[in-house]
RNA sequence: UGGUCUAUGGUGUAACUGGCAACACGUCUGGUUUUGGUCCAGAAGAGUCUAGGUUCGAGCCCUAGUAGACCAACCA
């Protein structure tokens, strides 16, 4: 392998720019920070992607700290989940760390800040506090209890501590700036009282601290040198560093840098909402397989390397992004295809008689296990003269393009014999119920007869009526109906949940299945990968359709069209302007798929309407070089002579005439059309 | 209406810190194939949010706009 040169991510520069300026390679260190107040998600894999890939990267300690600081969320439960799916991702932490361990240590400080003036109890409501906070345009005012004598805040925190006062009496605060523009360095909370049992702490404290005050400080107790978050944390920097100037001595000093989240088309990465899927039953846990939990994503079917290289792809910036959930079943299907062993089953059966097969034959043929591995080696399967095929796979009349099995036609079944369909039986509504066919005996795989050479275009997988094991296989479907659920100011993400998400349909699959292990992984070939789901028993087959294959031929099919929707419709709800309306579908004109066009050159042509012809005069001239920008120019163009009854100037004709000549047929067309209309 | 951040093909990320905008996914062709998969070959698709400026030269620098995101929890 030759060193790639590849590009830094911006993290890595500031990483490269600080060993440069005198920073040790021995003193790198990293931490993924969790809250175990849920199950970590597809979203923190890339935050474990990055913290983790740097120590790798750097050959540094990445820690793994819970924070808990917030006895009323966090559970044991979550604790071993996140360390499970941690392990299971294929990371090492070097210390598992939790915050509370620094309970004391914070205490310690805080009576320190008291002593010199910059921390007090305030004794207001929570109300009253936020009240005074002041709004992002106005600056705060003081509370009345900022003034408080040390010795008072001393003896009132004390007590907070002991346990003398409820919950909501009494509050530590950070003596900073009520007007300062950040809304986070208004004398920002540091303890609160909270009567909760903390899941390793118990009932030791009634005074929790709040997330700046500990969060800083831990990376701080714990050496790490660059502690990374996402963008939402940006505003609290000041206030990382505030704290830490407080209690600074001379060790390694915390660098808080912030990237962009993921976010995945098509779901939701909340844990509030998660969890509100899990306590509703939408899903039957933190696991199902259609969470984009990583419980949830190992269940479906996932690999560890699959999703690692899927972090690694999506890369590290500041900007805000969505990513397609494509690339995500890119990276599962490049990862199965060299390692899941193929195997045939039929989902949606109907039966194929082979009317010159020997009645009550069977043989057993050979079948590789992986075209991409040739040490997964054969195995053997059953063959017989009634099989099924699946019912898609036939039809009593197609056109040229269909390479599966009609009346009349060849086609081959996978590892056996060329077949030929003869005949057809319908039942009283008129569904097929069994299909008759006659096969060369000469032409079985690998039997080196010319027969067995010969050509044919289909292949169609099968399974042995009599040797079928039947297997309940669960296939999904995404869980919500819109690109961006939780997207919507107006709407509940609720509401755009996908009823028909799961579908559990019985299907057979070859008897070498006997013995199969959950979460183990096949492809059922012709039809994508599947994993035994945990439920299987060996009574019970039980499937879960990780993904499907690429299916070039699906896309095809004119029922199929309507099911990709994206983020251009949410886009063009974005208000601009008509002119700037018509620029923006041009740009996307010439790669949208031709059923849609149609919804867009309306669009043009509405927003043509508000337009007159001298505001989109300029985009003659700015549009030339830009196919897309001509065509919609062109499409408004016509509209506006249309509706204004106007003449087409020396500017229009101009554009026209240029665009007679392009090699682009939608722009011809469309020029052709105005240059015979106003005879040009 | 304050502060902070961001803006590059449909999507995501690059561009050696100023030198003909690249890679991956997706899309489309063609070839191989006993999986309409894989693999192989190729194509289309952006001129970098807008308008100015600096410069021989700007996606990178400057100015002003515009748009989006985040920030006023005793959550993290």
């Amino acid at each position: 392998m030759s060193e790639e040169k590849k590009s830094l991510n911006f993290i890595e520069q500031i990483i490269e720019e600080d060993l440069k300026n005198g920073l040790n390679k021995e003193d790198l260190r990293f931490r993924f920070p969790p809250e175990p107040n849920g199950y970590l998600h597809i979203g923190h894999t890339k935050a474990i992607g990055i913290s983790f890939g740097l120590g790798l990267r750097y050959n540094a300690p990445v820690n793994l700290r819970f924070d808990d600081t917030n006895p009323a969320k966090e559970e044991q439960e979550y604790v071993d989940a996140i360390k499970n799916d941690i392990i299971w991702l294929g990371y090492q932490w070097d210390k598992e760390c939790y915050s509370s361990d620094y309970f004391q240590q914070l205490y310690d400080w805080t009576v320190q800040l008291i002593k010199e003036d910059k921390a007090y109890v305030d004794s207001q409501s929570a109300e009253a506090i936020a009240e005074q906070k002041g709004t992002t345009t106005e600056p705060g005012k003081n509370s009345p209890y900022r003034d408080r004598s040390v010795e008072e805040n001393l003896d009132l925190f004390r007590r907070m501590k002991e346990g003398e006062f409820d919950e909501g009496a009494h509050v530590v605060r950070a003596k900073i700036d009520m007007a300062d523009p950040n809304m986070l360095m208004r004398d920002p909370l540091m303890y609160r009282i909270l009567k909760r049992s903390h899941h390793r702490t118990g009932d030791d404290w009634c005074v929790y601290p709040m997330y700046d005050w500990t969060h800083g400080e831990s990376d701080y107790i714990e050496h790490v040198s660059h502690s990374l978050c996402s963008l939402e944390f940006k505003p609290h920097r000041k206030l990382y560093n505030w704290f830490l100037d407080q209690i600074y001595t001379d060790q390694i000093r915390p660098k808080q840098r912030e990237f962009a989240r993921l976010n995945l088309s098509y779901t939701i990465m909340s844990k509030r909402k998660l969890l509100k899927l899990v306590e509703e039953n939408i899903v039957s846990g933190w696991d199902d397989p259609r969470m984009p939990t990583i419980s949830g994503l190992k269940r479906r079917g996932y690999t560890p390397a699959s999703i690692r290289k899927f972090v690694e792809t999506v890369g590290v910036a500041k900007r805000e992004n969505v990513i397609d959930v494509s690339l995500l079943e890119f990276c599962v299907r490049e990862d199965l295809n060299k390692t899941a062993p193929r195997v045939m089953a039929v989902l949606d059966p109907v039966r194929l008689v082979i009317t010159n097969y020997p009645k009550g034959e069977e043989e057993w043929l050979e079948a590789e296990n992986n075209p991409e591995d040739e040490s997964a080696g054969t195995r053997n399967i059953p063959f017989s003269g009634e099989l099924y095929i699946e019912r898609e796979d036939f039809k009593e009349e197609a056109g040229r393009k269909f390479f599966r099995l009609t009346l009349g036609k060849e086609v081959r079944l996978k590892n056996a014999y060329i077949i030929k369909g003869e005949s057809v039986i319908k039942d009283d509504q008129g569904t097929i119920t069994e299909i008759h066919c006659t096969y060369d005996p000469e032409s079985r795989s690998g039997s080196g007869t010319e027969a067995s050479k010969r050509n044919v275009k289909g292949t169609l997988h099968w399974v042995s009526v009599s040797h079928a094991i039947s297997a309940e296989v669960r296939v999904y479907d995404r869980l919500f109906n819109d690109e961006a659920p939780d997207g919507h100011k107006e709407k509940d993400f609720m509401e755009f949940i996908n009823p028909d998400s799961l579908k559990i349909i019985t299907g057979y699959v070859e008897p070498s299945f006997k013995d199969v292990k959950p979460l183990e992984q096949f492809q059922f070939q012709r039809l994508g990968y599947f994993n035994v789901d945990p439920d299987s028993t060996s009574e019970r087959l039980v499937f879960n359709k990780t993904v499907g294959l690429r299916d070039t031929w699906a896309k095809q099919k004119p029922e199929n069209n309507l099911q990709t929707t994206n983020k251009q419709q949410q886009n063009n709800q974005i208000q601009v302007s008509p002119i700037e309306e018509i620029k923006r579908a041009g740009k996307k004109y010439t790669n949208m798929p031709e059923d849609k066009r149609d919804a867009l050159k309306i669009k043009i042509q509405q927003a043509a309407t508000k337009v007159e012809l001298d505001e989109l005069e300029p985009l003659f001239e700015t549009a030339i070089k830009k196919v897309g920008t001509r065509i919609s120019t062109m499409i408004a163009l016509g509209v506006i002579l249309e509706n204004k009854k106007l003449k087409p100037n020396e500017a229009a004709k101009d554009f026209v005439y240029k665009a007679l000549d392009d090699k682009n047929e939608l722009l011809k067309a469309e020029a052709t059309l105005l240059a015979s209309k106003y005879s040009l």
